[in-house]
DNA sequence: TCCAATAGTATCGAGTCGATACATTGACGA
DNA sequence: TCGTCAATGTATCGACTCGATACTATTGGA
């Protein structure tokens, strides 16, 4: 019994409390996270594909948890222009409004109870081992946008920045969200 | 977006690439979980109500998981000399052998690649988020048997312990597995 | 002795998930 | 232009998870 196996139970045990907190408002763990990931992603990421990656589930899981969702009203699939294979999804009103009820409160308070230094360390030490996991499986990362290679500050004028990977102009309010291409710098 | 929505989200991204991890060798995530448990619980803990309250889940998901576990040869039932109505769960030298193939490998190198303190750090914080989960639940600690209050070391004799809750005597080897009794002293 | 609490099982329905097969669309070369 | 191959999704199957509900058996106290 070390020290790293102690850490490693409490990683697991932790992750089980999340994943059955989303059993709640109707929901299931998969899709709650679903619609957590399409609050927080990119126009060039929501899609099935995106979530797919995101999830580390194959593509026909989530074909049906959309499928779910859609069902249930909370997600909207619209042909993608500029690719007739692909679809863009997004949270309906009706979607966005469950974001307030995500249950995840009550560990969400507890990291504010933390010190500001144990909440940094905290947060380094989950990010490395996280790098080191998604490294070991061929993950993509889906980092913040603004902190990756291909994002261009500014370059259409300020606050207009541009992807330089895809090409295509960003709006400022997109340099915050998540991206399935995102490299860092 | 917050620095403490970070966190939460790696915390979230890291719960999923460890559930993940879970289907391999033919087992299913909450299958694994529990020769995981049994093989870290002691035998007070080794019932179907102890797995029910270690894992969150309700006593008649715990059955089947454990039924399909008795299936496969990996976890046998006994009756419970004490009490006629409880089972007690052991795992076969099949399960056993199993532990070795635990797919957690790659996160388990990531977490000894970190230095010390940070690995202190993190296991700091971990253990004060997953207390305050816990708490906010109403979920049991399940921590190691000699961190407990009703832990009496060495009252039989050396290395012949006691609980005082359960009026046990406690061979040595069991002081360091967890406990579905235990309450930090 | 009666009765409530406890431990566990049985069954149902919705959802998850991997696997496989399939339909469309796009890219690229001959 | 045609053919092939890759990529994006969907459809379907079977095993499993999970909550909910109902049930049996045992225990322990009033």
């Amino acid at each position: 019994m070390t020290d790293s196996d102690g850490t490693i139970e409490l990683v697991e045990r932790l992750a089980r409390l999340i994943t059955n907190e989303g059993h709640s408002h109707g929901l299931k763990p998969a899709q709650w996270e679903a619609v957590r990931y399409l609050a927080r992603a990119n126009r060039f990421s929501r899609t099935p594909g995106g979530l797919t990656a995101y999830l580390g589930v194959t593509k026909g899981t989530v074909s049906q948890t959309l499928m779910a969702l859609e069902r249930a009203g909370l997600v909207e699939k619209t042909a993608n222009p500029g690719d007739g294979r692909s679809v863009r999804l997004d949270l309906s009103a009706k979607g966005r409004a469950l974001l307030a009820l995500d249950g995840m409160a009550s560990i969400r308070q507890a990291l504010a109870g933390l010190a500001p230094e144990r909440q940094a360390a905290l947060r380094e030490g989950l990010a490395a081992l996280m790098q080191a996991a998604l490294a070991a499986r061929g993950g993509r990362a889906f980092g913040i946008c603004r902190d990756c290679r291909h994002f261009a500050r500014d370059a259409r004028g300020p606050g207009a920045h541009f992807c330089r990977l895809l090409e295509q102009p960003l709006e400022d309010a997109e340099a915050g969200q998540i991206c399935q291409e995102q490299q860092a710098a």
